[in-house]
DNA sequence: CTGATATACAACCATTTAGTTGTAGGTTAC
DNA sequence: GTAACCTACAACTAAATGGTTGTATATCAG
């Protein structure tokens, strides 16, 4: 996973819109209009908001008749989460390293 | 957690520079100078990714003499992550929603 | 005290972002 | 076919972002 593409994805939970978005749609099905009624803006800017959500692999879309029915990317989320759990983990190597060198006995050398 | 502060979290993730620093200081301690010295751009560039994740409560400074100590604050990660976790508690509730609705016998109001 | 180091912060610039309005192209209903 | 609806996209604006340089202040070494 690029930097680019981590950029994406967390620059597209960075905005209330578009984290309600992702948990509706996460819910159930919108279309893409289905969601705009629901935000005090206009139509064009929450289909902005959609693009940002699709370019960040966070949703999908798939068009049905005139509508584009809006889902979310389970996968998008999940990478998001990993990433965060990759910097939990450096956090516990670390705690366990001051474990070690508080285990150790006094009088020892502890930077060695 | 009001929206703005989730805001501030994400958008401070959603940048190459500022996630290495997190995983550096989590790793271990830096004075901000150390960390400037590490990245290709000035030191007042550096201090301003510093400051937007000391916003974010994503790191903390403690002065230590001339030099300011930056630290990861293991809190604001847990945040971030615990918030993606609520995404997927969504997602699996809507799961066994599915799951139950296929689960009802054929001829019954799928519906009611 | 002087000089070097570490930080803070203001001012500036280019780019991106989040919103707007307006226009145009498909799709459905009648 | 016509009207209504849904979506796409361009053009514009205001504000935020990510970078720069320059200046000021505090601390440490000698």
């Amino acid at each position: 996973m690029s930097d680019a593409e981590i950029d994406r994805l967390f620059q597209a939970l960075a905005d209330a819109t578009r984290r309600d978005i992702v948990a509706r749609v996460t819910a159930g099905e919108y279309s893409v209009s289905g969601l705009a009624a629901l935000y005090d803006m206009s139509f064009a800017a929450v289909q902005k908001h959609v693009a940002v959500l699709e370019r960040a692999s966070l949703i999908t879309k798939e068009r049905r008749g005139r509508e584009q029915i809006v889902r979310a990317h389970y996968e998008g989320l999940q990478r998001a989460r990993r990433l965060l759990d990759d910097y939990e983990a450096i956090w516990r190597q670390r705690a366990g390293r001051i474990a070690d060198i508080l285990a150790e006995e006094p009088g020892e050398e502890a930077g060695r």
